[in-house]
DNA sequence: AGACAGAGTTAGTCTTGCCTAACTTATTCC
DNA sequence: GGAATAAGTTAGGCAAGACTAACTCTGTCT
């Protein structure tokens, strides 16, 4: 059985950099030095670095000047990380109340730290929650991931209405206002019009409508009818 | 107001040496190289390189050859983590059903990533606890700590009875054997019989009788009545 | 095709924290 | 008081990760 455990164990930075080179890869297909830099805060030259001693782990390959990609071992530690992540994200919520928006920092430490029996007793505690307060699904215990096919809200048709499914949960300020929005997983919205050349959207959410420019919209991913 | 928080950002080694150090120094009132050096498992030369750098962020005073004493930002540095790891533990066990010989292992880890806020909600959740569970007592978010004057098992007079109060935390096998044994925090016993000699100790715990050795006797921390 | 911008890499340095080996100081014991 | 022993320190290294500055690819645009 290929289990998601039994990891020789990472350093946090290692740890960090599986987990922003799986979530690139799954943008853009590769993911590039100055992608990762950008992503981790640190200086590109840094990561040319990392991604020599990734290498050499086994964790990545690398064609120089090409991009990166994970190994078989490598998307096991990354999915590891991410389900440690996204469960303490849930578990802070709904077991200790944790506002939505400060989930993401906390997470970030803790997901070094915690041991799997902890993960695993947290995620029972909670009920096995599917996925993270922002609507990002968990990795399973053996390390599979599904993740649905969302649509940016940015890219939906006037007059459909759609049922948001994931935010992006990276900014504190922009969580704080979309849940003032009433903009959160499982809500019911309807695009009510879109003005030309990647103009603000006005939303019907309830019974309110509200406007929101092109670049939230990006950040709202939702799942049409 | 002179408060537990607001501390530079410490490294988790950082945090250890002075959480040692201050455990040394109440202990012995001296923290002495190769002591620290063995309570953390590292080289007493490690150390010696370690109070240089402790010393110039003054966090402690160091008198070469003689030892070290924290300074009252190393003392408040150390509390924090104290409490950070103490609550983590009563949380742990409480909120979670962690077993009391885990904890320890866990909390050693998760008190160098958990934010204050997180260690106040867990405290919260658990009803503001004020010891862990193995009795040791949580210092308080300003910073103070009160132990109360304890006497080990082993200096015990034939004939008293005591009530359990605190137990060592370090060995997660001697643990399991406490529990075994019915020997946790409040738990009343009474000193049967002792061999000459450092030798073993007879106790009454409930109903049953049990013999210890001297070793585990001084594990256990007690009050009389 | 050639030049240029942008992406990526190398070289060299720094800090933290650890190690071993060799040295120094303090203490204790005759 | 002087030697043995324990405790502590220095010297010299190493690995991880970060940085800046300088270099080299790659790919695009004309």
């Amino acid at each position: 059985m290929t289990s998601i455990r039994a990891l020789p164990t990472l350093t946090a930075p290692v740890e960090d950099y599986l987990k922003v080179i799986f979530e690139l890869e799954a943008g853009d297909g590769v993911a590039g030095t100055n992608e990762i830099a950008a992503e981790l805060g640190v200086a590109p030259a840094s990561v040319s670095g990392m991604v020599r001693r990734l290498a050499e782990h086994g964790l990545i390959t690398h064609e120089r000047y090409r991009g990166v990609h994970l190994t078989k071992a490598g998307r096991r530690a990354a999915l590891r990380t991410i389900r440690r992540h996204r469960v303490i994200e849930a578990y802070l919520t709904r077991a200790l109340g944790y506002p939505w928006d400060l989930v993401h920092d906390e997470a970030e430490r803790l997901e070094h730290a915690a041991s799997d029996e902890l993960i695993d007793r947290m995620a029972a505690a909670i009920g096995e929650p599917t996925t993270d307060p922002h609507g990002a699904p968990i990795p399973t215990r053996e390390g599979t991931l599904d993740e649905p096919e969302l649509l940016p809200l940015a890219a939906v048709e006037v007059g459909v209405r759609v049922r948001v499914q994931r935010v992006g949960d990276r900014d504190a300020e922009q969580l704080r206002y979309l849940a003032e929005l009433g903009i959160t997983p499982g809500r019911q919205i309807e695009v009510l019009s879109r003005a030309p050349f990647e103009g603000p959207i006005s939303l019907r959410i309830g019974r309110v409508t509200k406007t929101i420019g092109p670049g939230l919209a990006k950040q709202i991913l939702v799942a049409v009818r």
